[in-house]
RNA sequence: GGGCCGUUAACUCAGUCGGUAGAGUAUCUGCCUUUUAAGCAGAGAGUCGUUGGUUCGAAUCCAACACGGCCCA
């Protein structure tokens, strides 16, 4: 018999014991009357003599993680929900010999109930002395090696409540990512910004450039895609009236996997109207802060070795000037179309069919620039030729109102005052669509009429913005992976 | 898609030059009523990722594949 098999089987004979003695080894009712956490805050203050006066009892739940045996009398920890833990001490002169016995049987992993009073040991531990226990639930497989933990990565991401039981640092980060969350939530509706919901099934990916999944709706007979991005129905919803809208949810790219990107990530996107992309710029100095404030007391935190200093204002850089400020291009070459075109595709860059200058600048600044900007850093400047849904400069009809936020040598966020020419729009779309038919499959396969129907209708002049909130969450946990800030990062199926 | 690295007991890891597979934790048995990764004594537990190849002999060398990680496109 394999080990596996005999841990199993030595576990499913004590589940079998248990029911014959009548012991429910899947109790149903079981109320704590504190979380570990609560016990832990009220009375790790209090001395011995103290906790005595207190003739307390205590109902506490959880799992059993650790467990010192004695002949008679045993310590061991439990852990609950609250992500802490607490010594219990079982003695068979309290509990009494079948409890005891029954105690005896018990394995890690095993989630129990204690009920009993607060004393110190000799050592002055914080310790629960247990007068009765309950066997709530048994567990049939064996937990991970007590002080190594789990580190095996594909097991921590495919089994993750193994990596959740036994790594506290990682439920801290998740719990962290939920701060996050609730901190921009709670930014934004103070601004009176109104959180809505908008399809995630589209008959007409847009608002991004990326190729989608493609699903397929029965009862309609019709293809959906996932969305790559919620920006055209926001926009939607601005035209309707809804001046300050923001949405935090999924979109879905069907692209490669990497340490930045897995294939479904959460996205913030919020609409302004009567806003420009510069009103945005202090937006975001703002949020940022007020999230780094609040969930770290700081504005400034340690990133994978390198600080950042999140205090605003931040540094504004044109794009063409970050080329050769940061890059190193001379200024004459980035002037120069054809030179640097030709530079772009010396230096391994691919241009598809319609694409030029505009995309040799930004393919550089990918390839140069990005990395480089370890402190939070505005782009401007971007070209009209990679921003199909930006309003154009007032001064210089090659850009676009927009900017990218730059930190840690990543992209964190991108905006644009928004186009809201319908005809303007029609001729980007038409342009995407002819990208789409020389086989650029990033790009949607029809114009979206439904949406310039809506343009049509009048949409105010608007700023908005899309912040990835995965990369966000990496920057404020020090996570240097995706995959540490998504519970079930994609993998694929085990053989 | 390409390159490099990894895959050995449930977990964490050793395994030298190719010569019968190891440790700690966990599990089981015995002792133990204030331990702190408790301690002491003993026991059981392996498709060495998979499939081929080389060899008298492969965890070890070679190839392909699978899964994972990192880098690049």
């Amino acid at each position: 018999m394999s080990l596996s098999d005999r841990i199993i089987s030595q576990r499913r004979e004590k589940l079998a014991e248990l029911r014959q003695q009548g012991i429910d080894p899947f109790f149903n009712r079981y109320h704590p009357s504190h979380s570990i956490a609560m016990v832990r805050g009220q009375y790790d203050s209090l001395g011995g003599p103290e906790l005595e006066e207190l003739h307390q009892d205590f109902r506490l739940a959880g799992r059993l993680v650790l467990i010192r045996e004695f002949g008679k009398a045993s310590f061991c920890h439990i852990q609950d929900g609250s992500g802490e833990r607490i010594q219990a001490y079982v003695q068979r002169q309290v509990v009494g010999d079948e409890a005891f016995a029954l105690f005896k049987k018990l394995d890690l992993g095993d989630i129990v109930g204690f009920e009993g009073a607060l004393f110190r040991t000799r050592t002055q531990e914080l310790t629960l002395a247990v007068n009765k226990l309950t066997l709530l639930t048994k567990s049939l497989k064996p937990l991970p090696e007590k002080y190594h933990g789990l580190t095996d990565v594909e097991t921590r991401y495919r089994q993750r409540y193994l990596d959740l039981m036994v790594n506290p640092q990682v439920r801290e980060v998740f719990m962290q990512r939920t701060a996050i969350i609730r901190l921009v939530r709670q930014f934004l509706e103070g601004r009176g910004f109104l959180e809505v919901e908008t399809p995630m099934m589209q008959p007409l990916p847009g608002g991004a450039t990326a190729r989608p999944f493609i699903t397929h709706h029965m009862a309609l007979d019709m293809d959906l895609y996932l969305r790559i991005a919620p920006e055209l129905y926001l926009k939607r919803l601005v035209v309707g009236g809804l001046e300050r809208v923001f949405e935090i949810n999924r979109n879905f790219r069907n692209e490669g996997l990497s340490i930045q990107h897995n294939p479904e990530f959460t996205m913030l996107e919020f609409y302004q109207a009567y806003a420009t992309y510069e009103d945005l710029m202090t937006l975001t100095e703002e949020l940022v802060a007020h999230v780094a404030q609040n969930l770290l007391g700081s504005l400034k935190l340690q990133y994978q070795g390198q600080e950042i200093d999140l205090t605003p204002p931040w540094r504004r850089l044109d794009l063409r000037e970050s080329l050769t400020a940061v890059g190193g291009i001379p200024r004459e070459v980035v002037r120069d179309r054809e030179a640097l075109v030709a530079l772009a595709q010396k230096e391994g860059i691919t241009l598809r069919p319609g694409e030029g200058y505009g995309r040799a600048l930004t393919k550089l600044f990918d390839l140069l620039v990005e990395v480089h900007l370890q402190q939070p850093t505005f782009i401007l400047g971007y070209p009209l030729e990679t921003s199909p849904l930006s309003r154009k400069s007032d001064t210089d009809p090659e850009v676009v109102d927009r900017f990218e936020l730059f930190i840690a040598g990543r992209e964190m966020a991108n905006a644009f005052s928004e186009l809201n020419d319908p005809d303007d729009q029609r001729e980007r779309f038409e342009k995407q669509v002819a990208a789409r038919l020389a086989g650029d499959e990033e790009e949607p396969p029809a114009v979206d009429e439904d949406f310039l129907l809506a343009l049509e209708h009048g949409m105010p002049p608007t700023a908005g913005e899309g912040i990835g909130i995965d990369r966000l969450v990496m920057l404020l946990t020090d996570s240097p992976s995706i995959r540490d800030v998504i519970l079930f990062p994609q993998m694929r199926p085990e053989r």
